[in-house]
DNA sequence: GGTTGACCTGAAATCGATGCCATATCTTAA
DNA sequence: TTAAGATATGGCATCGATTTCAGGTCAACC
C-alpha cells in the first residue's frame, strides 16, 4: 500500500526527488537521498511492477507455448526459465493441450502486452497466423519452420539421425526400421531424407524393412514389440524418433521375453532421464542449450542487440540396445 | 499502439464512453455502442493489460515457485496451469535451481505485485520467512507444512506409505528395507510411523533391515543394488521415497544379474511414466489432482470464496517388482 | 404539474511511477 | 561582471483504462 508519494512526503520531498533517489538517476543531494532511503526501508517500499510496467511499456516477461509440459518439454522450459531469470525476465506458461483456441489465447497475450514475446514449443495453428501475430512482439518457435518473422531455433535432425544410421551399421545391422514422428514435420523430411542418404552411401535397400509415421508414444513403441513378432521379425534393428518409442519397444520386448540387441537392436533419440535406466541407446538432444539459444534469440530481438547462439551437435550415446 | 482514447476520438465519444461501451458495464446508447465496436473491430483494439492491472491493482497472476520442473513436478505444473487457464489467471515460474537467493526473488515478486499468490513445491528458506511473506498475497505448499498462514495441499503419506507395506507383506516380504527422503520432511516422518505401525501390527522386527535416508535420486538407487549385494543382501523388499530411486534400484540389479523380485522386490512411489516402462510396482500419486486442488486453494484466497477441495486417494499399481 | 427514476454522457480523478521542463542556487571561467 | 555550466528540486504531464460524479434528457406515475 506504501506507495513512492507517500515515501516523499514522509521523507519531506516532492515523488520526483523520492523517485530520483530511489533509482538513483538524476541529481539528488546526498541529505535528501539518504533520508529517502532510509523512510523507504522503514516502511518496507517496493515500488508497484503494474505502474513501473505501465510506463516504460514493457513487461520483461516472455510466454512459453507448450501443449503439456511433460518429458523433453519439461528440459525446455527448465532451460529456457533458467536463462531468462539470468537476465532478469520471467516466463508465463500458456498450456494448449492441442487446443487451437488456447493458442489464441496466448497470441492475444502477446497482442495486449501481457507478455514482450512468445516463444511456441511446438504450435498447431497454421503458420501464416502464428506470423501475423509477430508484428505485436517477437515470436520464436522450437519446432522447426521457414518463415521470415518465426524464426525457429531447430537443429537439423539430419546429423542426429544420421549417427544412429551409422551407429546401427557399424554394429552390423542391414534391415533398419526408421520409426518416423509426424510426417507433415521438417524434422521428419530430413530423417527421412537422411536415411535415404545412408541407404545410398552403403549400398542398402531402402525397403528392406518397412517404416512408420505415427505420433511418438509409449504405447506406440509396445505395439511396434508385438507387430515384430506378428509381422515376420524383419527388422533387425530399429532406429526411433524419441526416447518414448524406444522405451516402449525395449520394454514390451523384454515382456515378451525378446532379448535386445540380440533379437533386434533399438536406438532411441532425445537422451531423456529414463533412457538411462533403460540402457537404452540413443541420440543426445541438447535441449536445455537449445532453450538458451531460444532465449538468446528472442532477447535480441526483443533488445536489439546482437547475441552469439551456442553452436549444438547431437552425440551418439552408446548403451546396452545396440 | 491504438488505445481507447483514439478509439472515442474515431467514434466520436468520450473516453469513458467507449470504456463502457467495450466493458458492457453502464449506459450507453445502442448507437454510439454499435460505433464504438465498430471502430474498435476496424483499428485491432485491444486493452492494455499493464493498464487494466495498475487499475484493478490485482494481476490474475500466480507464481509457481520449484527448483527444477522435471519429473513430478512437470506434472504439478500441468495440473495448476490447466486449472488456473480454466479460471482465467496465468502462471509464472519462478526456478530456484535449490537456491535461497532465487527463491528470494519469487517473494519478493508477491510483495510488489508481479503475482496476486505463490505456489511452493518446495521451499528452502525457513518456514517463518516464506510464512512473512503471507500478507503480501496468498501462499500455498505444495510441501507438508503446518502453518496458520501457509496452508498446504499435502497428502498424508502415511496411507500412501502403508499401502506399499501391506502389499509387501502380502507378498511374503518380511525384511524391508526403507529408503526414505529427506529426513527433515513431514512426509518421512509419515513413513518413518507408517512403518512403525506396520511392524507393531504385525509384530515385525522393525530392525530386520536398515533404512537410509537420502535426496531420492536414481544414482541412489543404482547405489543401493550394489550395496545389497555387498552387504550380505539382507533386505527381501525395498520400499522407497518415490519411483527415481525404485527405478535405479531396479535398473541396476537387473544391469547386475540379479532378478527383481525373485532376489529382492521393489516397490516404488509416484507412478511416474518411466514406472510402467520398468514394470515397477508403486503407489500411484495423483499430483495432476493435486495441482487442481492447490489452485481451489489459492483461488478461494484471492477472491474470498468457499471452493471445494477433490478428496484424494493414493492408489497401489502392482506390476512386476513385487 | 411535479416528482421519481431510468437512461445517457463527458469531465475529471484515479491507479503508481517516471521524466521532462522550468526554476533556482552555486561554482567556475572568460 | 557576466555567461556558462553543474547541481538540486518541485510541478505537472504521461502511460492507458476505469470509475465516480455531476449534469442532462425523457417517460411514467401520483
Amino acid at each position: 500500500m506504501t506507495n513512492i508519494q507517500e515515501i516523499a512526503r514522509r521523507a519531506g520531498v516532492s515523488p520526483s526527488t523520492a523517485s530520483r533517489a530511489l533509482s538513483g538517476k538524476g541529481y539528488v543531494s546526498e541529505e535528501k537521498k539518504l533520508r529517502v532511503l532510509e523512510v523507504a526501508r522503514q516502511f518496507d517500499y517496493v515500488p508497484n511492477a503494474n505502474a513501473v510496467l505501465l510506463k516504460s511499456g514493457t513487461t520483461r516477461r516472455i510466454g512459453l507455448v507448450a501443449p503439456s509440459f511433460e518429458e523433453s518439454v519439461s528440459l525446455f522450459t527448465g532451460g529456457f526459465v533458467r536463462a531468462a531469470q539470468e537476465n532478469g525476465y520471467t516466463v508465463t506458461l500458456f498450456m494448449t493441450g492441442f487446443d487451437t483456441a488456447k493458442e489464441r489465447e496466448a497470441l492475444e497475450g502477446l497482442r495486449r502486452k501481457q507478455v514482450d514475446a512468445l516463444v511456441f514449443v511446438m504450435f498447431l495453428s497454421g503458420l501464416p497466423t502464428i506470423a501475423s501475430y509477430a508484428k505485436y512482439g517477437p515470436i520464436v518457435s522450437w519446432q522447426r519452420v521457414v518463415h521470415e518473422e518465426v524464426p525457429s531455433v531447430f537443429m537439423d535432425q539430419y546429423d542426429g539421425y544420421m549417427l544412429g544410421l551409422e551407429h546401427l551399421h557399424a554394429r552390423g545391422y542391414r534391415r533398419i526400421c526408421n520409426v518416423y514422428g509426424v510426417g507433415t514435420r521438417l524434422n521428419t523430411q530430413s530423417r527421412i531424407e537422411a536415411f535415404a542418404d545412408f541407404c545410398r552411401k552403403y549400398d542398402l535397400d531402402p525397403q528392406a524393412a518397412p517404416s512408420f509415421m505415427e505420433r511418438g508414444t509409449t504405447a506406440h513403441g509396445e505395439e511396434l514389440a508385438r507387430w515384430w513378432l506378428e509381422s515376420g521379425r524383419i527388422p533387425d534393428a530399429f532406429a526411433t524418433t524419441n526416447d518414448q518409442v524406444a522405451a516402449g519397444l525395449v520394454a514390451e520386448a523384454r515382456r515378451l521375453g525378446l532379448r535386445v540387441p540380440e533379437d533386434f537392436a533399438v536406438c532411441g533419440f532425445d537422451n531423456l532421464d529414463f533412457a538411462h535406466l533403460l540402457d537404452l541407446t540413443t541420440i543426445h538432444y541438447p535441449v536445455d542449450e537449445q532453450a538458451a539459444n531460444a532465449f538468446a534469440m528472442i532477447r535480441s530481438r526483443i533488445e536489439d542487440i546482437e547475441l552469439p547462439l551456442r553452436p549444438l551437435n547431437f552425440r551418439l550415446v552408446e548403451r546396452a540396445t545396440t
